[in-house]
DNA sequence: CGCTGTTTCAAACTGCTGTTTGACATCGAG
DNA sequence: CTCGATGTCAAACAGCAGTTTGAAACAGCG
């Protein structure tokens, strides 16, 4: 009872607003709760990532889209994935506010965030990038790439207040919802489409120039350990 | 000297981190100097922002700018310096920072950052947008792909310790700053090309489909008033 | 029952924040 | 010089945060 009013209130107001007090009144226990039961409040915190961490797996994503699937398929997927999962419309997944939120302010639960949570998703959707842009572009121009598809998503995250200031109608609603994926997705692929026919017409006749560790855009595993 | 104090506390650390101790230590000042010369802290946040308002115009864009340059130099152009505005490697562009904060946890002054800074801001990028992508896209449509820009570029802002915590080598530097702007560019560029073309495939024969109106991606004015 | 270890609870504690207060300093005009 | 307005300053205040404490309640078990 305690974790999950902890993960809904984290969610809603991020680590640094959220107080214990709330988080023990809406789960009806006492303010020396957090404190006994976990360490302090960055514990709690800690087990709220933890606890998440299963259920902020998509099956429908990692495990039945393997590369048989059409990458393009597999970007749209992806986009209509992450995009609902950033906008939360429904409180169903409150990791990706808490993703979002480590992002903007970070506390020291970010590592672990990245290392469970955002490497294996960004790697992921690298291969698929991959297989757009065929072999030859560097992991460094294959990791750009990749940032401008997770940038056009989580813009509308970051900015929505401003986004709903400037013009209500252009932030998406449930009822917009298709016809952003649709844009980020036809965006996407235009771009890469065109980016891809540009470099083969540049050297239409050498082979692929990076050697097989580059196909991966971003490293494996942390440079910090 | 309080106000550029309080300036570069607040684009450090946003409104609410920052505390008028450190305000007035770094300025010099009595910890009472800010309610004495201004009302509260949010009295000296405004302050700071309509003193921003100011040297936050950037001539060579909005003004050097005209319809007569090429719409893709002119892209290039806003990307550069939004770019290099939003990552801030000199501390050169406060306003930048409080800008950026005030997107992600905004306070009460973000009616008039937006009205101030970034609606006319996003105005002269949809008009660019429209330049390249020509009559046969709605508003909406105008309005998301001008978005799509916004947030490539605000990508590497708000998701800065992500990155570096993921690939410290993708996170842009002064030496790949011209790089990145460089594939943001080029990326927009072949997905607005792309989209076009798709688009006169689609309906070669018809003409313009939307009034003069919808020739604007924003609403001109705040609906709130 | 009686004991022991665990969990709950109200209250107090500590530390930080923005703000106020009242005494003191400064200074220009009459 | 005198006076009054304006600014400065150290100190205290009030509020809220996370945390600690010590007593009370409880559960399991001999």
């Amino acid at each position: 009872m305690l974790l999950s009013a902890a993960t809904s209130v984290f969610a809603e107001r991020g680590f640094r607003e959220a107080t214990i007090r709330e988080i023990c009144q809406r789960a009806g226990a006492n303010i020396a709760a957090v404190n006994y039961h976990f360490r302090d409040k960055e514990g709690l915190y800690e087990e709220v990532i933890k606890a998440c961490r299963d259920d902020a797996r998509n099956p429908e994503i990692h495990l039945s889209m393997d590369s048989s699937t059409p990458a393009p398929v597999r970007l749209e997927a992806y986009v209509r994935w992450m995009f609902r999962r950033v906008l939360a419309f429904d409180v169903e997944f409150p990791m990706g506010q808490i993703m979002s939120r480590e992002m903007v302010e970070p506390t020291q639960a970010l590592e672990r965030v990245v290392e469970v949570h955002i490497r294996p998703e960004a790697l992921w959707l690298g291969g698929v990038m991959r297989d757009i842009l065929g072999p030859r572009f560097s992991r460094e121009e294959l990791a750009r790439a990749t940032m401008s598809v997770v940038g056009q998503i989580l813009f509308y995250k970051h900015c929505g207040p401003v986004i709903r200031l400037l013009d209500p109608k252009v932030m998406p609603s449930r009822d917009t919802f298709e016809v952003h994926v649709r844009h980020i997705t036809d965006f996407t692929l235009a771009a890469l489409a065109g980016l891809r026919s540009h470099r083969d017409a540049e050297s239409p006749l050498t082979s692929v120039a990076f050697d097989a560790t580059d196909t991966v855009p971003f490293a494996v595993a942390s440079h910090t350990r």
